[in-house]
Order: C-alpha cells, then structure tokens, then sequence
DNA sequence: AAAGATTCAGAATACGTTTTCCTGCACGAC
DNA sequence: GTCGTGCAGGAAAACGTATTCTGAATCTTT
C-alpha cells in the first residue's frame, strides 16, 4: 500500500475526492470552499505525507520562496551571524536561503548573481566584512545590503552605528572615573576604524591623551601599543580599543608588565567576537555588534521589498555594550 | 526597444526563427541541429541577455539544481570550510547550496528537512560541530555525511582521521627527539578527544608520561593542565594538546612560567583553527582537519549518488601537520 | 413559488522549460 | 522512379501547482 513516489497534490484530490484545484485551495487556504471539505482534503494530505512541490508552487506562483545572500566574508565571522538572523526572519515565511561566497572575487560574484538570477529568487541579501560601501549589483530583484551599504543612496541598506558603539565605549569608561584614555584601533584605512577613532575623540574630549593609534586588527599591534603608550603617557587610566583582538593584545602585555586590569588601567574591546572577548584575562567589556538583529532587520526589509513596499536609504542599527571584568574588576 | 520583463525561451526563438523546442535543445547542447542554427539560437539569447528559469528547468527536467546543507554547528567553526569546500566542487555543475542550520533543535532539524524535500533537492550535506555519529536523517534522496557521520554504516560517510592526526603530531615530536611527552585534551565525553588520546598513547609508547588529561576545550584548561604536569612532571619535554586553544592556554602558562616554547618544551595543537594557532606565542605546530577538502569530497560523493553511483560507507581523510614555531623554533 | 443572491467546487489555463515523438526533406541505393 | 535511410527541426506532452473563470446547487427574498 506504499505509494511508489512521493505524493502529488493529485493524488491527495483523489483520496479526498475532490479536484486538484479544490485541493491546492483547501491547504492554501483560498478560494471559497466548506469548511467539511477543507478538512477533509488536509485529513488526505496528511495520511499521505504530502508536501507541496517547490518548483511546481514556484512557478505557478512566481515566487521562488528562495532569497539569496551573497557575502565576501568567507570567514564567517560577520556573515554567519547575520545569516542566522536573517534565517529567523525568513524562515517563519518558509522562505530558503541560498549561501554565495564571493570570496572578494568579481568573476565569482558574477557567477553567482547570474545563477542567483535565473533561479529566480525573490531577493538578495547583499553583505561584506569590511563597513565601507560597496559597489551596488545590479539586478531585476528586490536587494537589501546589510554591514556592507551600497554606495548607492537610493538602494536599501542596513549598517552598525560604529559612532555610536564608540562613544558607548568611552562614556562608560568615563562613567568609571576615569579620564586619561588612550584609543588603539585598526588602519586607518579601515572606515570602521576611522569611524570609532572619530567618535571616540569626540567622546573623549579633553580625556583623550594622544590620538588615535592605528595598525593591524591583530593582538601583536594591542601589545606593541602598549609598550608605545606606557612609554609616552604613563598615567593613562584607560584604553578603548577598536576590536577585541587588539584588547586581548593590550590586556596580555599591561598583564606581563605589571599593570592591573581593570584596577590600574581599564581596557574596552569591540565586536564582542566571544573567542577573543571570553578568552581575554580578564574577559573584555566590549561592544556587540548585535549582527544577528542585523540580519533579523535586513530579511524584515528584504520581505517588505518583495512585498512591494520599499525603504531606501541607509538604516544605523545601534549596539549594545557588554560589561565585563576588563572594565568593572572581578 | 527595451524588453518589459526578463525575457523567456520564447523571446530567444522567436529571435532567432526557430521552435522553442529547437532553442532549447540549441542552449542545451542536445537532439541534432546544424551547427549555423545552433549559434544563431546562441547569438540571440546572448543578445536578450538571456537565463534560463530555474524554476521551469527544475520541474520539466525533475533536478532542482539544488543540494541543501544541514548543520548543528551554528558558530561555522567547522562547517564553514566544509561548506566552500562543497561550493567549491557544485558550483562548477551550476548546484547552489541552501544552508540550513538546525541550532541543535531537533525542532528545526525537522522543520528544515521537510522544506528541502519539499524543495526537491537534489541532495543533502548532514554535517555538524562533533566528530560522534549521530542519528541518520530519514529522506527519499541522496544524503552524505560530513564530519559528523551516521551511526547507519549503509549511509555514505566522510570524516576526518583523527587516529591519523594525532599520530602525525606525536610522531613529529619524537622525531625532534623530544622523549618524555604529554597530553592535555577535551572532555572524555568527546569523540574527538577519546579518539585522538587513544592515537597519542599508542603512538608515543614509552615516551608518554602519565595518562592523556581530559578537560575543557579552553585555554584556561591549558594553563592549567600545565601547572599541573609541571608539578607532577617536571622534566617533560613535549605536550602534545587536543586543540589550539588549549595548546594556546599551555604556552601562554609555559612561558609565564620561564619556561621556552620550544627549546624547553615542544607544543602542538589540533584543528589549525588560524585564530589560535597564530595569535599563539609562538605560533602553533598543529593538525589541519583539511575541512575544504572533506567539502569538496563530500560534495563529490554527493553528485556520485545523484548520478546513482553511490559509495556506501565510512570514509576517513587523512589530515596535514603544519609545522611552526612551537616545536621547530624560530 | 419564482427570481435573484450566494456558496461551493470543478474545468481550464498559465507558469517556462525539457523531452519525446513525429514530420518533412534530401540523399543514396536499387 | 521507388524505396529506405538519416538528418534537421517542429508540435505537443509533461512536470506540479495556483488561479481564474464558470456553472450548478442552495439559500434568501418578495
């Protein structure tokens, strides 16, 4: 009695003795039909395991019910985040998500839009791990860019508030007493790094001693900042850093050189990226991105735009500061 | 003169003055046609800049183009390599990959299941964060397994040769002359840490001093593990550690200890997860899982099974050893 | 009781492609 | 001159669903 094949919605109408377009109605919920019979064509789709076939529903409907995410960051560290947010959203519309590492190749990011295109997917998600604006793609689909904006004003794209998570950073340090900081961060061809210097020094004020320090994300930087630092300004109180590696980095070397965090010196990450954050003696007070609501938000306005209704612009998401021992002692 | 939508089979023919038929048999390279009219079907769909709609193709050919990837292991440690792996390798047959993780929910799993079989796809990667078998997936098609393999030995299975591994390491360190070894790991509830202990015992024979140590995968294990062995072992020589974070949390204890890495002690980690393995003072000699290849060759058995040649059984990758500093030096 | 309104469900069509089958047609062989 | 033979290309069916249109039956209203 095992049928041969996994059932088709025609045989689900026959079971229940209706036609296929009665059936497709009564487990779409359209059309007008008795609520008897609605039942009776569900109890049939059940007892047979049916589940309607994508590409059929796809084509009929027009809508492929798959959005694509295309992302340079084939390390996963921005993009995996983002993408688990936006599966959230989307999944609750049974929506799929194809994944496309463009691995910061235009060829491969070319093959992909052209594939992502003639599946026809409902939208692109568009992301990167770099916050500069990028180049927009080009297609007939509806396309939101998270992390990475578009260069294009006109398009739809969701990014950090860097200035904003800076200045957290720095107000909290301030709250704490304390009022000789130094900021050490990326190069200064990074506009994230420079955003975060930039908010940072406007936070800061008169407590900022020395500017911005940039050089490499790397914990080797945080620790060469601090010998550079302890050097020129002894008496600094607190250090905000531009991302957890370089904190965990500051925080190893004042350790090694006697100094206490947080008692003698206080020492904020960013990214609140666990693996460092965590790990870092003490565990770093930091910035989290909130990358996962990032995603949550993209999708929302990805499935608006293929709604029909559109927001363009550039959308700031804020951050969340997380305090830990590298700021408040144990 | 500008086409409304994106233009279909019908617009190429029409072009180029033949069947729809005979178009696509022209993009598709079958049935008999002059080679004059196959590029003039070529000429005018490269003109409409024309694709094939996927959905169309899918469901008049039965193959979705489309494998779905099934994951437990939400932080992309290590389905994220597999996965450009497998990308890698279905790219070049024009497969996308639908990414799906389950976050542990057996919930989810199901919910995820159900929507790529009524996806139709082609195929399914089962992967996952532990090197334990786990519960085969009940689906009509195509399924391998990745990294984590089913406790079904019909099912296809590839995993990573953790004898291997860590035999390489233990081997590596001996052949430095390094004689009086130890082994700090993970829990004894893993797998991966029973297994890779097992291979170090037997591969170190009377070199190892004392039994393998099992606790957290954390640095904070590590610097640990080292007070401990130094106390108990003081004339060791080697420690040969069942990840990077720990090898990492034993170096860091090592040096803050006085003792060098590798002229007193040889270190090495596992993974070469590049986060720790480089961050660590000095940089790790450590294990390569070679996950990209594990992708590429699960990707490959993947489109065997579609094809209908399926391989049944477990099959175990060998690893790489990366050397650095940590045993050989600066 | 008859006419109109309303409810329900079936028939038919559309979606865009692939593929099978079939029809001309030219050519060579007898 | 007729009969196969092989090739080029067209017509049509098929894939599985959603939707629109239409017709029949039932209910309401006067």
């Amino acid at each position: 009695m095992v049928s041969r094949s996994v059932p088709r919605i025609t045989d689900v109408a026959a079971l229940a003795g209706v036609s296929i377009g009665t059936a497709s109605k009564a487990l779409n919920d359209t059309g007008q039909l008795r609520a008897e019979t609605r039942e009776r064509v569900r109890r049939a789709a059940e007892q047979l395991g049916f589940t309607p076939d994508g590409r059929g529903r796809a084509l009929s409907s027009g809508r492929s019910f798959t959005v694509g995410m295309i992302t340079t960051d084939s390390s996963g560290r921005f993009s995996i985040p983002i993408m688990r947010g936006a599966e959230d959203t989307l999944s609750a519309g049974e929506m799929a998500l194809v994944l496309c590492d463009t691995r910061d190749d235009p060829l491969r990011e070319q093959h992909y839009l052209r594939s992502l295109v003639s599946r026809r997917v409902d939208g692109i998600i568009v992301t990167g791990r770099r916050t500069e604006a990028r180049a927009p793609i080009d297609v007939p689909i509806p396309v939101v860019y998270a992390f990475s904006p578009s260069t294009d004003p006109g398009d739809t794209s969701l990014v950090v508030d860097d200035h904003g998570g800076a200045s957290s950073a720095v107000r909290h340090l301030r709250e704490l007493g304390r009022s000789r900081l130094a900021h050490v961060t990326g190069p200064d061809t990074h506009q994230s790094a420079l955003a975060r210097a930039a908010a940072t020094v406007e936070a800061a004020g008169d407590s900022l001693i020395g500017p911005p320090m940039h050089g490499e994300w790397s914990e080797r930087w945080g620790r060469h900042a601090v010998d550079v630092l302890l050097r020129t300004h002894p008496e600094l109180d607190a250090i905000s850093c531009g991302s957890d590696q370089i904190a965990r980095g500051v925080c190893d070397r004042l350790r090694e050189l006697g100094r206490s965090v947080p008692d003698d010196v206080a020492v904020t990450g960013y990214d609140n990226w666990s693996v460092m954050a965590l790990a870092s003696r003490p565990p770093l007070t930091t910035v989290d991105l909130e990358l996962e609501e990032l995603g949550r938000r993209t999708a929302g306005h990805l499935l608006d735009a293929i709604g029909g209704s559109t927001h363009r612009g550039l959308l700031e998401l804020p951050t969340r500061l997380v305090t830990r021992e590298s700021t408040l002692g144990a």
